[in-house]
DNA sequence: CATGGCTGGGAAAAGCATTTCCGAACCTAA
DNA sequence: TTAGGTTCGGAAATGCTTTTCCCAGCCATG
């Protein structure tokens, strides 16, 4: 709406000349007179004058923004890492804008795609799946700052920031061994992520005969309830349960007591994620702990220093759920 | 990274002029000799050539992007917002960007002020809070085309779309009264949103003498469980409680449950928004429907045909929870 | 052969803010 | 009074794409 108002506007209408609107503005690059300041921002007042961001942008090669592009934001643990990023960058002054590619390699790369250098400083992404978005990424990274958060991409050669997925997997089971726990159900879901790809290939690798993966298609509360119906179904021996997401494993817990199941005492659960979820269910959940803030701080690390990957070690919280 | 190239650069790499390459790649003014536009084509994709989107939507006047700003995008209900409103606009070959304002109209007054018409082409706000988010919204109608969503601010002119929030109470509270409940406990959150002043005005308007309301700082899991403890504390009459969020209701569905209650039978449990929590809680429970697709519908209308508020009726939609 | 109808090229403007360059004006200190 | 410093204004360049204007070819049809 509005007649546009540019600069030259407020610079007529203050009296001033358009440099020194700007100086007013825009920082400094020259002291410029109280009074004519005054008057500059009273006129940008008058006149409703605010800055035009796509010439601001072309003419700075800035914006203060940075996006953030997640799989599924419906999903507990993007949900808490949007927050967290969204907040840092708060203080910062810059700005987040976030984008949902509903785990769709299509999606994503249209996204991705329109997202170039001018709109935005930096691209924080999650990959959707390790194999397919990598073309998508490695296009973009040609004009603009990218990082992998959580989940990365094969080939593609942005920095990355994410867990020790092997790491994780092995305190989980050692810790339910350690338990007493003889025979583990690992379910996962979004098989096509990084991240599942790499915490199915590490359970497998220290699984004994008892230990089975169960894949689910997404990472929510009703791929839970669904495997466990599956579970009991076809309850083998297993006597506990590694989630990959805290959506799953809630599902799967309220499910399980629903079913007149014990936990811990007939399954013990752990899962991945440490969100709200894990602190809020009942029994609480044993997972690893929330890395949303060493993620969030190492990636915009990343963004300043450049190249390299970050893999941040796993710790154990443990709760109820476990025994 | 890279050498920027320009629409110069990959017109004099192609052999054709600037116009042409630009007849090429963004429409048609006039036709082109296919060979030339092969070339054109060939030329992008050796010099990795990206239009600059600053540069387009300095000329354009329109990015093809919408923004939607939420208060807490770890709310179940906003979450699938966004999700709805996501894939609705990458139908139309537009593109999301989500901004989190954490329920905070400070940080929602800053992003605002920073999303002028240069970045995106409307702003669907959902405003933090009823009397502090209205100046912001109406600054920011000023330059831009703004559509308010779930919630509203104190005297914006923009178009609104929301729920009938009076009607939905009605449908809560009858029907609990018709299954037999005689004290309702309206457990809410955020009371600064319109959505929670209507709400609890309406239940206020509706309540008997065993009726009351309990306010929790947050549409959280968390607060749920709180809201659980300090019913228990207090128990009263209390026979049904209507929460204002699924997360909410969640969180006290398991911590009663949890706390030896049975539900629906020591209390039937009501809620609002019915995002997949309401599906998969159990029991199930028993919300209004969701309303996201009728709201995404109704406020990109408004946004194509201009001004006037849209009020949708809630229905009713019966599970478990309630008996 | 001539007139229209197409299509491409070159030049240029528009979209708007930022920044530099230089000249003009003014003030202060020696 | 003069040299030196400060500050503002005007003009112009920069960032890049899109679009218009007009001219020059080319083919086809009358």
């Amino acid at each position: 709406m509005g007649a546009r108002v540019g600069l030259k506007d407020v610079a007529l209408r203050a009296g001033v000349s358009v440099p020194t609107a700007s100086r007013v503005l825009s920082g400094v690059q020259r002291n410029v007179d109280p009074e004519l300041a005054l008057r500059v921002r009273n006129a940008c007042e008058e006149l409703g004058y605010k800055v035009n961001a796509a010439a601001r942008a072309l003419r700075l090669q800035s914006t203060d923004s940075l996006a953030l592009v997640v799989p599924a934001i419906a999903n507990a643990y993007f949900a808490e890492l949007v927050s967290a990023y969204s907040r840092r960058l708060d203080l910062q002054g810059k700005r987040l804008v976030t984008i949902d590619t509903d785990e769709s390699p299509e999606i994503e790369r249209r996204q991705l795609g329109a997202m170039d250098r001018a709109l935005v400083d930096a691209v924080l992404v999650v990959p959707a799946a390790f194999e397919r978005s990598g073309a998508a990424i490695t296009e973009l990274a040609r004009s603009n700052r990218v990082v992998q958060v959580d989940r990365r991409a094969r080939g593609v050669e942005a920095p990355s920031v994410r867990l020790d997925n092997a790491a994780g997997v092995r305190l989980l089971v050692d810790h339910l061994r350690a338990r007493g726990r003889r025979s583990i159900l690992m379910v996962d879901a979004q098989e096509d992520s990084s991240s599942s790809i790499e915490r199915t290939a590490a359970f497998r690798a220290l699984a004994g005969p008892g230990d089975r993966v169960l894949e689910m298609p997404s990472f929510t509360v009703a791929s839970g309830i669904d495997a466990a119906k599956l579970l009991l179904a076809d309850p083998g021996d297993t006597d506990a349960i590694i989630c990959t997401a805290d959506t799953v494993a809630l599902g799967l817990l309220t499910a399980l007591q629903h079913m007149g199941k014990r936990v811990p005492d007939d399954y013990a659960i752990a899962s991945f994620d440490g969100t709200y979820i894990s602190d809020t269910a009942a029994p609480g959940l044993t997972t690893l702990g929330s890395t949303a803030g060493r993620m969030v701080e190492a990636s915009l690390a990343l963004l300043e220093d450049g190249s390299g990957d970050v893999v941040l070690k796993p710790d154990l919280v443990v709760r109820g759920s476990s025994g």
